[in-house]
DNA sequence: CTGTTCACG
DNA sequence: ACGTACGTGAACAGA
C-alpha cells in the first residue's frame, strides 16, 4: 500500500527553531530552524520511505477561527525576527528536495493536514502525519498515524488508535472533547475554567463527549458542576476551535505529491551556503544518484560534493592536458560521471581518510594537485602498478591496453581523441562526447579491473609487496618529485664557462687537423674524418657504419694525438648539453629541479628517473663529478646527506645463494673484491695486487650481471680463455654461487619466471628460445633479476620507512632522491645527527638477511662533498 | 623515429 | 658456432 507522508511545516519549523541553539553561518544568518527541519526531513525520508509527500504551511491571513473567536491564538507571540528570516530559505530548501508545499488562504496547516489526510486515506493510502502539535492526534484512524516530536528534533512518538487510547484513555475523536474542556494555552483556546487534564479525561471517559456531558450536568457535583454549567457555551466554542477542519475546499491531485529525487545540485548549493557540511555528507547512500550518473554523466562540482561523501571506494580517472587537470571522471562501481575542473580546491573533497581512491597512475594526479598545495589523506590503490607487478616487462601500461588485456574492454585510444604531435587539438576543440565517453569508460572499469588484478596478485602472493611497498611508495615518490633538488646556478655557470673555453680550443685543433670544419657530434662525419681522412683502422662496425664509441677511440689514441682531443670534446659536450644546458632551463623559481620517478618502467623492480634523470649525474670522472657541487640543500646552512648500501647486490647474492665463503666474507666485513681476488688467483690476501683486485672486481660484477666469458674478456681486455679460467676458478671456490646460478636458471626454464626476496616476479620467455643469443640473454636475466630486483625491494622498503619516520617525527629534512643503492636527504642544519642515525638504523635493519646490510653515510654542503 | 653514444647503479 | 655482459634516460644526428 502507498504511503502518504504529510508534514506540518509550521509546527516543525517552530520545533526546530526552539529545540536548537542559535546557529549562524559565517554571513551572520540564523540557520537553526532550517538545519533542524532539514535534518528531520532527511531522517523521515530515509526511515519512512514515503511514496507521496506534502508539507503544509499556515497562510498568514486570518483564519476562520479568528472570525469566530478574536482572541484565538491571542497569547501567541509573533514570530521571532530570527525565525522570519529563515522561512523563505527553508522553503527554497524544501523546493530543492522537490517536495510540494500546500498553503491555503484562511486555513491553518492543521486543517490542510486534516483534509489531505482524509482524502488520501479515503483513496486507500496509509497516511503518516508528522507534527509537533498533539492536536493532530484527533486525526488518527485505522490507516492514519501521527508522529509527534518528543524531545529535541530527532525523537518522535508514533501514535495509532491503540497508542492514543493507551496514553490518554480516550479515542482520537474524543481527544477534541478533551481539548475543549482543558483548553489550550498556546492556541489560547479557553476551555472550561479549572478543568485540567485529569478532570477532562475523567469526564470524557464518563460521558463520551462534551455534548453528552452538557446534557447530563445533573450527574456532576460541586465545583465541577458549577464550572461546566456556567461555561457550557465556552466548552462548545472550545471544541469547535479545537476541531481540525477536514473539509477544506481544495482541489488536490494526489499524484502531484509523488516523491521525486531531490535536486542534488540545488540542495548542495543551499547547504553549502548555509554551511551544513554534515548534512551534505548525509545526502548519501541514495541509489537514485547512481541512476542519475548513468543517465547524464556530465556534472559540476556541486554535484560531486554531494556524491563523494557517500562512498568509501571511488575510482578516479583524470584528464591531464598541458600539465593541468582539465577534467576528472569519477566512478563508484560501474556508475560514473565526468566533471570539468575549474578550481583545484574542489579536490579537497577527496580529503577523507576513510576513502579509498582507485586510480591508474595515481601519482601523476597526486603530484599535479600537490603543486597546487593540495595533499590528500585518503587511501589509494593503483591499477597501473598492479598490472606492472603482474608483468613488469610490458612496454607500457596505458589504460586502454590494460582494459583490453584483462577485461576485454575496447577503449578508444586517447590519442585519437586528443590528437598527437602537431595534430594535437586545443582543449576546446576536443570532441567532448568522445572524451566524456572515454573517461567514464576508463573510470567505470577501474573497480572491476582492480578486483581482477587483485585476484591474480593474491594468487602470485604479491599482496604484501603491493600493499606494504609499492602503494606506500607512491606518496614517497610524489613527495620527492614535488620537493625537488636545489641547484646552485652559479656553480653550473662557472663549469659551463670552463667547458666553453676548453672546447673552443679543442674544436680549433680538430678543424686544423682535418683541414675543414665538420660536426664533431656526428658519428658519420667523425668517422669520415677518422677512417677516410686519417686512415685510422676501423675497429668496430655498427648497423649504419663505423663505430666511433669510447672503446674504439681509446684504441686509436696511439695513432694520432687528435683522438685524445676528440674524446675530451665528447666528454665535455656530454656534460654541458645534458647536465648544464639541460638543467638550467628546468630550474624553478626556487632553483629546484623536479624529476619524475617512474614506478612501472624497469623490469627488475627498480625505479627510474626522467626529465631530468637525477640517477645518472656524473660521478666516475673527476671533472664530471664536479657537477655534483651544484646539488645543494634547500636550507640555509643545510646539508646533503647521502646513505648508500655497501655492496648490496653481492650481499643479496650471498643471501640467495647461501654460499658459505661469500657469507663468511660479509660476516667478517672483508674487502670483498680482495677476497675474491685471493680465491680466483689462488694467492693469500697479502699477495693480491691492485691489478688482481681490479680483475676480481670485474668478475664480481660479471657474476651479478649473469656471467659470460665473452663479456668478461671484453671488459678486462683479456682472452676468452683467460676469462673462462677466472670464471671456472670462481665457481670452484664459490660452489654455493655456482649451485644457485644453476638452480635459478633451471627454475626459470621450468617456470618461465624468476622472483625476488619480496616475491616480485619477472617472466623470461626468452629462456627457452632456440636462438642461442636469445636464450643466453634469458639466462643472464634469470641470474641478474633476482639480485637487482631484491636490492630494489630492499631500498624501496627503506624509502617508505625513512619517509614515514621523517614525517612522523615532524622533521624538516626530506628524502629527495634515490639512486638504486643510495638515498639522498636534504637535511636541515638542526637535524644532521638525527637524520644520520635514522638512515643508518632504518636502512641496515629493514630486512634480516643471512649477511648484514651495511650503510655508508656521507655529508656535505653539496652532493659532491657528501660522498 | 631510430640509432649511436654515454651518463649512472 | 654463437658474439652480449644487467638495468636505465637524454642528447644528438640524420633520415
Amino acid at each position: 500500500m502507498s504511503k502518504f507522508l504529510i508534514i506540518d511545516g509550521n509546527s516543525l519549523m517552530y520545533r526546530a527553531y526552539f529545540a536548537l541553539p542559535d546557529l549562524m553561518n559565517s554571513e551572520g544568518m540564523h540557520t537553526n530552524a532550517i538545519y533542524g527541519f532539514s535534518m528531520m526531513l532527511l531522517k523521515l525520508l530515509e526511515e519512512e520511505k514515503p511514496d507521496y509527500i506534502a508539507i503544509a504551511f499556515d497562510k498568514k491571513a486570518s483564519t476562520f477561527r479568528h472570525k469566530e473567536y478574536s482572541a484565538y491564538k491571542g497569547t501567541r507571540q509573533s514570530m521571532p525576527e530570527e525565525l522570519i528570516e529563515q522561512v523563505d530559505i527553508l522553503k527554497d530548501v524544501i523546493n530543492a528536495f522537490n517536495i510540494k508545499t500546500i498553503e491555503i488562504e484562511g486555513f491553518e496547516a492543521d486543517d490542510i493536514i486534516g483534509t489531505v489526510s482524509k482524502i488520501a486515506s479515503e483513496s486507500g493510502m496509509d497516511v503518516l502525519i508528522v507534527t509537533g502539535d498533539r492536536d493532530a492526534l484527533q486525526l488518527v484512524s485505522a490507516n492514519v498515524k501521527v508522529k509527534i516530536c518528543k524531545k529535541g528534533i530527532t525523537q518522535m512518538d508514533e501514535y495509532d488508535e491503540k497508542a492514543v487510547f493507551e496514553k490518554y484513555e480516550v479515542t482520537p475523536l474524543q481527544f477534541i472533547d478533551l481539548k475543549g474542556l482543558m483548553g489550550d494555552k498556546s492556541d489560547n483556546i479557553p476551555g472550561v475554567p479549572n478543568i485540567g487534564e485529569k478532570t477532562a479525561i475523567k469526564l470524557v471517559k464518563e460521558f463520551g463527549s462534551i455534548e453528552n456531558l452538557l446534557m447530563n450536568t445533573d450527574k456532576l457535583k460541586g465545583k465541577i458542576k458549577e464550572n461546566v454549567e456556567n461555561n457550557a457555551e465556552l466548552a462548545v466554542l472550545s471544541k469547535r476551535l479545537a476541531t481540525i477542519e477536514r473539509n477544506v475546499p481544495i482541489d488536490i491531485d494526489l499524484n502531484e505529491y509523488a516523491v521525486k529525487n531531490y535536486d542534488v545540485n540545488k540542495l548542495t548549493e543551499l547547504f553549502e551556503k548555509l554551511e551544513f557540511s554534515s548534512l551534505i555528507s548525509d545526502l548519501k547512500d541514495d541509489s537514485r544518484d547512481t541512476k542519475d550518473i548513468k543517465e547524464w554523466p556530465v556534472r559540476d562540482f556541486t554535484y560531486v560534493k554531494n556524491v563523494l561523501g557517500k562512498f568509501d571506494v571511488l575510482s578516479l580517472y583524470p584528464f591531464i592536458y598541458d600539465g593541468k587537470i582539465k577534467a576528472v571522471s569519477f566512478a563508484c562501481g560501474d556508475g560514473s560521471f565526468f566533471v570539468e575542473i575549474d578550481d583545484y580546491d574542489n579536490f579537497k573533497l577527496l580529503n577523507n581518510d576513510k576513502l579509498t581512491l582507485i586510480g591508474h597512475d595515481l601519482k601523476d594526479f597526486l603530484v599535479n594537485i600537490s603543486y597546487c598545495g593540495i595533499e590528500l589523506n585518503c587511501k589509494i590503490l593503483d591499477t597501473a602498478i598492479m598490472t606492472y607487478l603482474l608483468n613488469p616487462s610490458e612496454s607500457n601500461y596505458d589504460i586502454s591496453r590494460v582494459l583490453k588485456k584483462y577485461l576485454k574492454e575496447d577503449l578508444q585510444n586517447i590519442d585519437d581523441i586528443v590528437g598527437k604531435g602537431r595534430n594535437k587539438k586545443s582543449y576546446d576543440d576536443i570532441d567532448k562526447k568522445l572524451l566524456v565517453d572515454y573517461m567514464c569508460s576508463a573510470a567505470s572499469n577501474l573497480s572491476k579491473l582492480k578486483d581482477k588484478l587483485m585476484s591474480f596478485i593474491k594468487e602470485m602472493e604479491m599482496e604484501d609487496l603491493l600493499k606494504n611497498v609499492e602503494i606506500p611508495l607512491i606518496e614517497v615518490l610524489k613527495s620527492m618529485e614535488v620537493y625537488g633538488f636545489t641547484l646552485d646556478k652559479d656553480v653550473l655557470r662557472s663549469i659551463s664557462k670552463e667547458i666553453d673555453e676548453k672546447t673552443d680550443k679543442i674544436v680549433k685543433d680538430i678543424y686544423d687537423a682535418a683541414g675543414y670544419e665538420f660536426n664533431i657530434n656526428s658519428t658519420k662525419q667523425l668517422s669520415e674524418f677518422l677512417f677516410d681522412k686519417l686512415n685510422l683502422p676501423a675497429i668496430k662496425k655498427t648497423k649504419t657504419g663505423y663505430s666511433t664509441d669510447m672503446e674504439v677511440l681509446a684504441e686509436l689514441i696511439p695513432y694520432n694525438d687528435i683522438v685524445g682531443e676528440i674524446i675530451e670534446y665528447r666528454q665535455l659536450m656530454k656534460l654541458k648539453s645534458t647536465y648544464i644546458d639541460g638543467f638550467i632551463p628546468i630550474m624553478d623559481e626556487n632553483n629546484r629541479v623536479h624529476s619524475t620517478f617512474k614506478q612501472t618502467v624497469a623490469a627488475t623492480g627498480r625505479i627510474s628517473s626522467t626529465e631530468p634523470n637525477l640517477q645518472n649525474i656524473p660521478v666516475r670522472e673527476e671533472f664530471g663529478r664536479r657537477i655534483r657541487k651544484a646539488f645543494v640543500s634547500s636550507y640555509e646552512d643545510g646539508l646533503i646527506i647521502s646513505a648508500d648500501y655497501s655492496q648490496i647486490e653481492l650481499r643479496v647474492l650471498a643471501h640467495l645463494s647461501e654460499d658459505e665463503k661469500l657469507i663468511e666474507s660479509f660476516l667478517n666485513n672483508e674487502d670483498i673484491h680482495l677476497r675474491t681476488a685471493s680465491e680466483v688467483f689462488k694467492v693469500s690476501k697479502e699477495e693480491v695486487t691492485s691489478e688482481m683486485r681490479r680483475r676480481a672486481k670485474a668478475v664480481n660484477f660479471g657474476i651479478v650481471y649473469g656471467i659470460s666469458d665473452y663479456g668478461l674478456s671484453k671488459d678486462l681486455k683479456i682472452s676468452r680463455k683467460e676469462a673462462k679460467e677466472y670464471i671456472d676458478n670462481y665457481f670452484d671456490r664459490y660452489k654455493g654461487v655456482k649451485n644457485y646460478i644453476d638452480s635459478i636458471v633451471k627454475f626459470a626454464k621450468e617456470n618461465g619466471y624468476v622472483t625476488t626476496i619480496l616475491n616480485r616476479r619477472r617472466y623470461i620467455p626468452e629462456i627457452n628460445s632456440k636462438n642461442f643469443n636469445q636464450r643466453s640473454f634469458g639466462e643472464r636475466m634469470a641470474m641478474n633479476t633476482p639480485i637487482q630486483g631484491s636490492a630494489a625491494d630492499i631500498i624501496k622498503m627503506s624509502m617508505v620507512k625513512v619517509y614515514n619516520e621523517l614525517k612522523e617525527r615532524g622533521l624538516k629534512s626530506r628524502l629527495i632522491l634515490q639512486v638504486h643503492d643510495e638515498l639522498i636527504i636534504d637535511t636541515h642544519p638542526d637535524e644532521v645527527e638525527i637524520v644520520k642515525e635514522l638512515l643508518k638504523s632504518i636502512m641496515e635493519n629493514i630486512i634480516k638477511l643471512k649477511v648484514p646490510l651495511v650503510v655508508d653515510i656521507g655529508q656535505g654542503k653539496n652532493w659532491y662533498d657528501a660522498k
